[in-house]
DNA sequence: CCACTATGATTGATCGGCGA
DNA sequence: CTCGCCGATCAATCATAGTG
């Protein structure tokens, strides 16, 4: 195993260390979900689309249907809820992930972790 | 955008705190590992069983951290600092006791 | 009791690596 | 080389717990 790289004794108690590493500097580029090139058009590209109930729920019930949309279905999912194909992609992509993280822990067993009043 | 904030009313999301201990080593780990705070797997495995939370729990509590971290970093100075010293005294003692068995230990 | 902050969880979307 | 997927992460937000 690899852990620390600096950290060489020093003699200060409490060495204050201000430092900025790279990960604190990282940042992601906006999303570019909106068309940018929509006739100056407010489009804030950088927005985390709100999907609505109604996209939610069908994408949930096609999820149910296929674990994997093909490129026909997708297109066909995408124009239906009014989403772009990498958001309907995406949307699945996430979902599979999600899927497997609650299968994972899903299967725990509430072996009376705590007290309940 | 008003009126849609339900979200099926989020029954799972009854959160509850971490215990203090909890929260004690995974800062312990956070503050030591400042310059690469991303746990392997396995090391959020053990930090998991050691806080008595689940990996997924230890991977939301690090993202949490790093994000609010670096987005003020002058709010956690003193908390680094902190468990920066935390650690020192570990060390400490760590090395203390490796020196005093290196000499019962060498004829 | 209420305003404000701290914090765990959720999630649309990004990043890097892989394989087809 | 392009494309979808995976795994991890980011970043913004939600809703609640804690503090004053």
């Amino acid at each position: 195993l690899s852990e620390d790289k600096e950290s060489s004794c020093s003699s200060e108690p409490s060495n204050l260390t201000p430092r900025t590493f790279d990960w604190m500097k990282v940042k992601r580029n906006p999303p570019k979900t909106a068309k940018v090139s929509e006739l100056g058009l407010g489009a804030p590209g950088g927005l985390r689309t709100n999907f609505t109930t109604r996209q939610l729920t069908e994408l949930e019930k096609e999820f149910h249907f296929n674990k994997y949309l093909s490129r026909a279905r997708r297109v066909e999912i995408a124009a239906t809820l009014e989403l772009n194909e990498t958001q309907v992609k995406i949307w699945f992509q996430n979902r599979r992930m999600k899927q497997k993280k609650r299968e994972r822990e899903g299967g725990r067993v509430p072996t009376a972790p705590l007290g309940c009043p | 955008v008003m009126i849609l904030r339900s979200r099926f009313l989020d029954a799972r999301r009854k959160r509850r705190n971490f215990s203090k201990q909890a929260t004690e080593i995974l800062n312990e780990y956070f503050y030591s590992h400042l310059s690469n705070p991303y746990p392997s797997e396995e090391a959020k495995e053990e930090l998991a069983k050691k806080c008595s939370i689940t990996v997924s729990q230890v991977s939301n509590w690090f993202g949490n951290k790093r994000i609010r971290y670096k987005k003020n970093i002058g709010k956690f100075q003193e908390e680094a600092n902190l468990y920066a010293a935390k650690t020192a005294v570990t060390a400490a003692h760590a090395v203390a006791a490796a020196v005093q068995n290196n000499q019962t230990n060498s004829p």
